[in-house]
DNA sequence: TCCCTCACTGCATGCGTTTGCACGAGACTG
DNA sequence: CAGTCTCGTGCAAACGCATGCAGTGAGGGA
């Protein structure tokens, strides 16, 4: 209950005998400061447990040290996996993460947008993949730094990190036409993505080299709910593709769902299922999902580092997108 | 790249023609404005793009509006959940939510507290179940109101919102001798953390109640890798239990993938099985897990709630663990 | 010895707000 | 009509810190 007033800079240069600059100097790196006063320094902020107010300093310097997260849906576990990566590399930084929820806001990007910027953010990171390019434009318009993470705009030069997606859905296609599959489905992930648009177009790529087209199309925009509905539309039938695409992980569970309890299909041998993400629970062996794994750490630390240095004020550019590898596990 | 140069009050008051204070008036809650005054602001507010800044704000009221949250591991697809329905009610009372990673940094407490202070946070909330008690103790003393989430202290009055894990373990017991099993097993989470120590606890008075007691015991520590460790322990042996409680879904899953895929054990037929959380895959049929329903949403509200009531400055008490109900499915 | 350099340090100002206080003008009351 | 209230407003002082500028002293070269 012993409610330690607010200590200031003030207090510590008292204690310390000097003046609020000398504090201040102290606790900002590469400052003038005799290791003498230093000392004095530390020894009583250590004391009246000093440490400077982030925030007081955000105002001076316009650098909050925080970054601002958009994400959508936590439901996907790609995400979380994400965060928690994202949040440890910032905080080795200095930064930390606030974190945005677009999932109900997503129409008014306006208030998301405005929120943001209220916040003085030094970054952003947009993760959301459903959210408005509009976004980005906005708040790159007001001078802070943006991030796509696993999303990239057509438009012109947003700074997006990505996966090799074409190449990934290309690499599926392989994999199931390699297991002499000649049947083969796609359940999609949501349209407007340009995930979902590039991993199907090097699955595509893929069919074609084989002399391959597509045997079924299913949309399952990244929701659990549709995907299970797209894989029953897909496969309730008697004439059903004997592998499938689909276009993340998340969805490929309910799929494999479907498949096995709803309908009793043997999973690789009636069908064989091919996912996108390599989340956690893929290398459950009770999926054990074949899949095409992101580098989630990879893609985090390209993303923390471009951000890093456009913060920085070095003008960047896209990196290239982040190689994907074949898993393969008991699905497919 | 026309980078808008920050508009601040004075921009605004200018282009209205009155004084700074106007301004801020007509963008503070209740405070007094005529309404001619009111829209002349808006509108030049509007034209200009003006929002208060929120940093500059905080330092003036202390209020930051954001709230802290601590959180470990997010594999555990529990807290996931739970920082999204969070992030959700706090944006909609206005605040928003600062993450701090506790997984790595978890010895040295030191830090983290003084990351957090350094933000200014209004709140915290603390999710780590393995996070050391000194923290809140710290936080608390530096004027910051914290609630314990989904753990709480024996300590004194620390504000915790728990559900009723007593109840929980106990429910879980009934259940597993409600089905005839008699050898009945418990792979127990960290042991420091209170949420083990009530569900243990409910589950053993539960076994007493009926002339049981456990069979088997092994420690999974709330981690993947030692619970199937203590599955393996637990069930490689011909005189195995015939029933187990894992003390939370997430070790669940791993135990049943080492009963079903290791050790070729039906479940439930061979051994029946259920867990804690009733987190979102467990009712994906590959699991399909009787469990103990945490009611994330209701918990979330209730932390919210006591938090800001906190922060609004009366003092608040903790409430009532909360219900938790048996959700039946097949593994039990 | 004198002057220049250089490493430190303090002063004062500013960052963008909020808010107590005082003041002016109507609106009432009697 | 004088006195009192109320409402709306502007002024200026915080909030806690960083930083340019000028000044201090010590050290070093001539």
């Amino acid at each position: 209950m012993t409610t330690t007033r607010k200590v200031t800079s003030l207090d510590v240069a008292k204690r310390a005998g000097v003046s609020r600059s000398a504090v201040s100097r102290v606790f900002t790196p590469g400052a003038s400061v005799s290791e003498r006063t230093a000392s004095k320094v530390r020894e009583a902020a250590n004391a009246l447990g000093y440490r400077p107010n982030v925030l007081a300093r955000a105002m001076l310097t316009g650098k909050s040290k925080i970054i601002g997260l958009v994400v959508a849906y936590l439901d996907n576990h790609f995400y979380p996996t994400v965060l928690e990566l994202l949040s440890e590399a910032l905080e080795r930084e200095g930064y930390h993460v606030l974190v945005f929820m677009a999932a109900h806001s997503a129409d008014d990007v306006e208030d998301v947008v405005s929120q943001i910027l209220d916040y003085q953010v030094d970054g952003l990171i947009l993760a959301s993949v459903s959210l408005s390019s509009d976004l980005a434009d906005r708040c790159r318009a007001s001078g802070v730094p943006v991030v796509l993470f696993n999303r990239k705009l057509e438009a012109e030069g947003e700074l997006a990190v990505v996966s090799d997606n074409r190449m990934g859905g290309r690499l599926a296609a392989e994999h199931l036409i390699s297991l002499g599959r000649t049947r083969i489905g796609h359940i999609a992930g949501w349209e407007g993505a340009s995930t979902q648009r590039d991993r199907e177009a090097g699955f595509m790529e893929g069919l074609r080299a084989a002399g391959l087209g597509l045997f079924a199309r299913e949309v399952g925009d990244y929701r659990l709910p549709r995907a299970k509905e797209a894989a029953r539309r897909m496969f309730d039938t008697p004439d059903r593709p004997d592998a499938v695409f689909v276009a993340n992980d998340y969805m490929a569970f309910g799929v494999m769902d479907v498949l096995r309890s709803e309908l009793g299909l043997r999973v690789p041998d009636d069908v064989a299922l091919i996912g996108f993400d390599d989340v956690p629970s893929a290398a459950w062996p009770a999926y054990s999902l074949t899949t095409i794994r992101q580098h989630a750490e990879a893609m985090v630390t390209t993303a923390v580092e471009a951000l890093l240095s456009e913060i920085g004020g070095t003008e960047v550019t896209s990196p290239a997108p982040l190689p994907v590898t074949l898993i393969r596990r008991g699905s497919a």
